[in-house]
DNA sequence: TTATACTCCGGTTCTCCACTGGGGTTTGCA
DNA sequence: TGCAAACCCCAGTGGAGAACCGGAGTATAA
């Protein structure tokens, strides 16, 4: 079964590596407090996700310090911080691998392109400005809102 | 020869269509007064852009109606309308073709999808707000003082 | 009429995404 | 000690899109 697109094709073209990774660190939050490890299998019934692709992601995650594996029989993942200290671009950035900055010496520089550049960073800014904004437990608590109007619709 | 990457690859992934397209445009703005048209040939070797890729973006922007095509011989393209009346969404918007939005129906609506398309927006519209802030003759003007500036460093 | 330009169509190579699969290694527990 | 449950690593595949190239056709100024 294919997935079905948290978003269409966007400017800021998330792909859905971006969400499927938050979607598990969203699922693993919880847990953090109790120190319990969650099993892939757990995490990609539980949001719907391909269990060897988000294999993958979490070993990306692991990588680049975001959450801890547990090997072995009864092992797992589990966050490697406090769900308030790591922020959307913590993960968007690892997950779709940002590159530091651009080397001014290997770009091209005519003014259009110095002036493209300029424009380019702006809008670049503009959507890490967001990512860094919300943390891991502001999501959860968005989500928890949600729930509840969820339900309020439902009776 | 392959291309210099303006910008390395980022998390609003503006490809080097759009990059492509706007030179073009900026090149095409100092013409729109005189009403001459300028020859793809011209403006692709002026900005460094492959001929004949350069032609297909001309086209969709002729498609998007911000461009006008005579052809024919001393034929070429012109801007369509005042350069101040062309935002870099217009460019932007019709050269990576945006979608209009996402249909509700059409989409994921389990809490944690509803709250990470909520973000997911406002990424999207930060990065809008800020192309929908400059007009072509923005561009042209930073580009002429950027110029300025370069001969002052060259001085 | 002819050279010059755009127009339309197709193909090509490359990279990346979104998976799938086949091994291997570590570890808790009976 | 053995074994099954879990992670770990590597490799490949199919499709889509980016970034081109090329050729045949069409309009138009001179």
């Amino acid at each position: 079964m294919d997935r079905i697109a948290l978003y269409p094709a966007c400017p800021v073209d998330l792909s859905s590596k971006s969400e499927y990774a938050l979607l598990a660190l969203l699922e693993l939050s919880p847990h953090y407090a109790s120190g319990e490890p969650l099993q892939i299998r757990q995490i990609a019934s539980q949001q719907n996700i391909p269990d060897r692709y988000l294999e993958q992601l979490l070993a990306t995650l692991r990588r680049a310090g975001l959450v801890k594996s547990q090997r072995g029989a009864r092992g797992g993942y589990l966050l490697a911080r406090d769900p308030w200290k790591i922020t959307l671009y913590d993960v968007v950035s690892c997950i779709e691998g940002f590159e530091p900055q651009a080397d001014p010496t290997q770009v091209s520089n005519t003014p259009e392109a110095q002036v493209i550049q300029g424009v380019w960073g702006e809008v670049r800014q503009a959507a890490e400005g967001v990512l860094h904004k919300y943390t891991l437990q502001d999501m959860v608590e968005k989500r928890n809102a949600q729930q509840q109007v969820d339900i309020m619709y439902y009776i």
